[in-house]
DNA sequence: AAAAGTTACGTTATAATATAACACTATGAC
DNA sequence: GTCATAGTGTTATATTATAACGTAACTTTT
């Protein structure tokens, strides 16, 4: 049984730039298992997106490439990501059309977020599609991709107003 | 026990002319009721939304809006639509940045979504989340709003492929 | 290692979606 | 009728995303 709390690591206090490193590496794994390229760019979009548990738009990626004397557009930004997306690296928010790095990366399976609208955190829950699954089955629905997109107040910020 | 079946109406043959002319009355109900104003332009996106179970996007109800002489700008149809999502009368489908009429106006609580990727159907089952609020709910997490929509192959379109 | 094939990157232009800001009009309250 | 408010209309622009085409870098074959 995986269990929920274990998975929940945005709103937990924790080492984040241990957690970074060990998500980068662990894409690299990934890839590397694979047989596919974790190129610079794609490496510097996912990095962007490891900075934070917070989701990120495709335009303020890019602004950050571009903080140095680099002039990339658009497309590069989202060629990267469409990379991590289809290799579970990272995942789409589309109640926000951004963007947020993947925090376990070779699991398979459908996602929940939980999307703090306080912090702006993002946790992300795992196998949480068996109920709508039997719902989605009682009419004969198969189902291909889920979203489940859950917008609240994370603990912390619920004692931080009271 | 709302039972779903009788819910996925978008899914079932139905003579849809009287589908849209109780939806369309109960909005008016619905607004009455709440001392709200069902204005003409209101109106008339409530009415595109209802022609069909398909998602439109806010620039193909504009389209329609301007079939005839009339020429119309985009935050008419953004302010009609925001005040039909306010209301419960339609939705917005996030992960395709399109806007349905709802199918049980008056019904509070969250909504499940089935997107079928073939017919483009999207179907309105209710309070799914039951499963999903207990997940939140261990990480101390509150539920404000979510957003769930699941896409696949509804029963029709798995028959007509084979 | 040159040729050929493929994958990734770069650039320009533009499409598609959404909102800010401000003016005008209709409606309801008095 | 005047006033306050809610709704509509218009212009301009912001934000998000992709099409199309060319170049560079890796890989495989020879």
């Amino acid at each position: 049984m995986t269990k929920s709390k274990t998975s929940c690591l945005a709103f937990s206090h924790h080492d984040h730039k241990r957690c970074q490193n060990k998500l980068l590496s662990a894409a690299r794994d990934l890839c590397e298992s694979r047989n596919l390229r974790l190129t610079e760019r794609r490496k510097q979009v996912l990095q962007i997106l490891l900075q934070s548990h917070q989701p990120i738009g495709a335009y303020d990626i890019l602004a950050q490439l571009n903080q140095g004397q680099a002039r990339i557009a658009p497309p590069i930004v989202y060629r990267a990501l469409e990379f991590l997306l289809e290799e579970g690296l990272a995942h789409r928010i589309e109640c926000k059309n951004a963007f947020i790095g993947c925090v376990h990366p070779g699991h398979q399976g459908a996602t929940q977020f939980l999307i703090c609208k306080d912090c702006d955190k993002v946790a992300e829950l795992e196998n949480p599609v068996s109920a709508l699954q039997e719902d989605a089955r009682n009419v004969g629905f198969v189902i291909d991709h889920s979203v489940v997109e859950l917008t609240g107040t994370c603990a912390d910020c619920q004692q931080n107003v009271g």
